[in-house]
DNA sequence: TTTCAATAGTTGTTTTGGCAAATATTGTGA
DNA sequence: TCACAATATTTGCCAAAACAACTATTGAAA
């Protein structure tokens, strides 16, 4: 097949998310004042086992470098968010831990974002669409970093 | 089908193109030292007719606010890549058009970057992947905005 | 066990980005 | 044609991010 086609597929995936991740930003923004960033951190430690992670497991699936993430849990632990706690296998180390607070803030914002990705995503797509966008993207995750 | 599948998916398809993104615009400040924001503008000029784009129009491809746009292009213009000009229909608006030496570093770079959409992303799928990706993305984008 | 490269995270400094207000121009309805 | 809302872009100001240099700790090789 063209490569022409592959290049142009590519430039629809990258305009696509950018302009879902647009619209859902304002969406969180508007009804829970949460940036994307800040939800994605409270997401990713409410589903890790134990609800923490090490910052670099944070860095790097969040877009961020690490001096970046550092701030970023900074903020969020004056607001009442996360905390850092220590670890005690490597002394170098902290997880960042999700709060009560952080949960209750997350239990509020969840339901908006799924609406969100429902409603501009899900819903627009078929029970084929899906399972091929699945397949055809766990192909090139596989073969990342 | 599950909603659950869908969430995954989604949340697949956006890390998935996070690391793309991470790793094209790793290679591209290797080889040529241009931001990929940088080469998103020139390559959208490049492929303009007349190889000029109004502000506005740049602003709404690119992932960036209005006066986000602004400044990019002032450090564009700075360097000599992009040069604004009048427009002659409507005096409040500008055109950003590429200049010969943005043309000069765009058509190195655009073999570049070509190159790691191949390797990272094409080359992991077959023409079916291509063609569902393709449509499935359509239908989302066809909904926004 | 000592040395040194590698890893985890933070801090200092500079760039970049966003939001809201300002400027200029256009279009529209009375 | 005269207001006035709408549009296009920029600017002032502040928040957020990158990059590189730094501290602390670990791990591994001599």
């Amino acid at each position: 097949m063209s490569e022409q086609k592959g290049m142009a597929v590519w430039e629809t995936l990258l305009r696509t998310v950018s302009a879902l991740l647009r619209t859902f930003e304002q969406e969180l923004q508007e009804s829970d004042a949460l940036p994307l960033a800040w939800f994605d951190v409270l997401i990713q430690l409410y589903e890790a086992p134990e609800r923490a992670l090490r910052m670099q497991a944070l860095a790097d699936s969040v877009v961020l470098s690490r001096s970046g993430l550092t701030r970023l849990i900074d903020r969020m632990e004056r607001a009442g968010l996360v905390r850092r706690e220590p670890s005690k296998e490597d002394r170098r180390g902290y997880y960042a831990v999700i709060t009560d607070e952080g949960l209750r803030v997350i239990g509020l914002a969840r339901p908006v974002h799924h609406r969100g990705i429902r409603e501009h995503f899900i819903d627009h797509l078929d029970d084929n669409d899906i399972e091929a966008l699945d397949i055809a993207l766990g192909k090139v995750r596989a073969h990342l970093q």
